[in-house]
DNA sequence: GATATTTTAATTGTGCGCAACTTAATTGCC
DNA sequence: GGCAATTAAGTTGCGCACAATTAAAATATC
């Protein structure tokens, strides 16, 4: 395989690897619209769903996120009512993030959202679990290379 | 399978998923600092390398991206000498893009880039193809469920 | 126990991504 | 030909991403 070869193979993958993230994103937008939410935020609110509290480093960690893109993040989303920060009294440089009243409230309303997707899909739910199980695998994967 | 169970599932699907994606952009960034350009620019670079010349809508369409998002960029891009833009004679509304002496030029560095990702990512050619080959099914798919 | 180092958020600045809107050219329709 | 509808870019405004820097608290080292 030559050098052209090779870089017509990469720009494929660029393209669909840009695209696909992108595609979801855009597949999830108009039912969180509904929610008031943008797709980042949604992700804050599932982890927030799942374990009530965390701190911006714990997010950052999970979301793969810094804080120069959380802390405006966490910021409008405290602004909408749906998250408190606060600083930790054991330790004054942690952040912690719960959910309000509001954000929890929020979650009876996400629960139809992988039920409309998974339908829309046409996906069963083991098959959604094999991409899943392959998303990870590939995820683990792309993290060790940066070593 | 239960809602919170499904909610749980698609979390965990929203995590992979754009997480994925920022992984491989941070795979390419060293490299493509290296050429002083961003990864949605290699991406249209890697169109123009292909085709010399394009207009914004066709690029929009190949990329997935808005006028909104391409016209900044390639004033960027024609900023930093790389592109050249001018309206069409043939019909005044379209802008054709196309490709400076130094853009034309970057191609010769860019040859490296899959060269190196796919060395460090230990993948066969064969198994990238593949790789590829699943993307774009799976992009297709995506794209056909907005309806 | 004072000082250097590390850790955690916040801030600043640049570049997308995209919705909504505007402007200007072209096409359709009568 | 004249006018409405369509099309292609551009503009505006907001929300991420992320690099680089700063500020403040905690920890380590001596």
């Amino acid at each position: 395989m030559n050098k052209e070869d090779m870089l017509r193979l990469d720009s494929q993958l660029c393209f669909s690897i840009y695209a696909c993230s992108r595609e979801v994103i855009g597949l999830y937008r108009p039912l969180l619209d509904a929610l008031e939410i943008t797709y980042p935020q949604y992700l804050v609110l599932l982890v927030l769903w799942e374990q009530k509290q965390s701190t911006v480093k714990e997010l950052g960690k999970k979301l793969y996120l810094d804080s120069g893109t959380l802390t405006p993040m966490l910021k409008r989303m405290e602004a909408n009512g749906l998250v408190n920060r606060f600083r930790s009294k054991e330790d004054e440089r942690t952040v912690l993030v719960s959910l309000t009243e509001k954000g929890e409230t929020l979650k009876e309303k996400a629960y139809c959202i992988p039920e409309e997707l998974i339908a829309k899909s046409g996906l069963t739910v083991e098959e959604t679990k094999d991409m899943l199980r392959r998303l990870q695998a590939l995820l683990g994967q792309l993290h060790n290379l940066k070593d």
